[in-house]
DNA sequence: ATATCATTCAATAGATTTCTTGAATGATAG
DNA sequence: CTATCATTCAAGAAATCTATTGAATGATAT
């Protein structure tokens, strides 16, 4: 019973054609915008500047392979990431990419505009610091988007008002910021803004469907930043 | 200080480069020989079938984003996997594969010969039963690769020699069987071959790297079969 | 049934990737 | 220094993937 090398190279190929899903950026996009929640079709190709048809062939090319679902609801059609394991294969590609790729590392630090760029803290650090309470957390994402879902204790910060909300922040107090994950730079640009105004401010390791994705608790409602201080 | 769209989509595109070097069967093939060890641009190239120049091209690609690193050695280049992130990244892959296209689970059931085919036992379980005791543990790799490292406790077990060891086991304790990795077959076929001689074989999720990304012991020498009955 | 809306399908042109070929490079041995 | 070996580079043809277009489908409302 020989081990039949045909089998094992049409594994491989399979193997193959689910790295291809992901092997462009429109289609790269389109995982993002689902990591943050199920969203239809014409939804999508509106966020990612696709034209519908083309929007359309390249969900289905990532259906094929089992990286999203889809039902129908109505006229519309939902698309929705399988599983978490879609997002931790995001994730991982971010992460080889940061560690490895130079031109990302440049991205990033340009972001950082120069100033010193500290590791992202992990989700289970966030946790015990939360609880501990000895740490300040912020949510970047848009304010539709906290009331939707975010970290219990997390304070809604959208990017455009975080310059406005430090001044309010105790500096000797360390500031966490997150987004949406593995491709959204919210939580990057406002650590840096706060780091250059002297805060001790890092970003979490991935973001909210990360966290979801962990089994930990998310909390919804639209508690603002004003109703805590 | 408006977040960059450009800066981001060029991140994308640099995710996206990731997964695009991982979007062909050749280099999956190139990346699965790498996983058993550091290796030469000749040796790959012919374990792949693919001409001197065609395998240096694809090693490149994968260098040029980071999953593999190369050193040379007199007038050898020797390719190696960069780091652990690496084989996570193919073995997730495979675990999204084999949970969510059918033509995989069709070519495993076809391996698996029409018999029931069980989940693969965690890495973390074998860890505890081996440290129990009972259970039989079988490395069905060549005797080479067995003698360049295995798992502790685990029999040489080459897949032509499973059926003959079968009459020496007990049908009573279970049989956990493990190879390569996620892109080998060999346990896979000798589970199956196990389970349809009666006994109760399972494989064990990944194969030696993942043991050894684990931070878990290994064990070199080339204790046979023999020298256990 | 007919009209309408959202999505999908099918075909084709355009863009990218892949393989092959042969020459160029880098290291070693004589 | 020259010859040799292993690898890399460079260019073009072949194969594959992508975006666009317009028609087809499926669900809903009138």
């Amino acid at each position: 019973m020989p081990m039949s090398t045909s089998n094992k190279l049409a594994l491989i190929d399979e193997y193959a054609s689910i790295a291809r899903a992901l092997a462009s950026p429109h289609r790269m996009r389109l995982l993002e915008q689902l990591a943050q929640g199920e969203k239809g079709v014409d939804a999508l190709a509106e966020r990612t500047d696709l034209t519908f048809a083309n929007c359309s062939q390249h969900l289905q090319e990532l259906r094929r392979v089992g990286l999203v679902t889809s039902r129908r609801e109505g006229k519309a059609v939902i698309y929705r990431l399988t599983d978490d394991d879609t997002l931790r294969l995001m994730s991982l590609i971010q992460k080889i990419a940061r560690n490895n790729i130079s031109r990302v590392d440049e991205i990033l630090d340009g972001i950082a505009g120069g100033i010193e760029r500290p590791e992202p803290v992990s989700r289970e650090v966030l946790a015990e610091r939360l609880a501990a309470g000895d740490v300040v957390l912020l949510d970047i994402r848009p304010p539709e988007e906290y009331a939707t879902g975010h970290i219990p204790g997390a304070l809604s910060a959208p990017l455009e008002d975080v310059g406005k909300l430090a001044d309010s922040l105790d500096p000797s107090t360390p500031i966490y910021a997150y987004c949406r994950g593995p491709y959204c730079l919210y939580a990057d640009r406002a650590a840096a803004e706060l780091r250059q105004r002297g805060f001790d401010a890092r970003t979490v390791e991935g973001g909210l469907p990360d966290w979801r994705a962990d089994g930990r608790p998310v909390a919804e409602g639209d508690k603002t930043v004003d109703a805590v201080f």
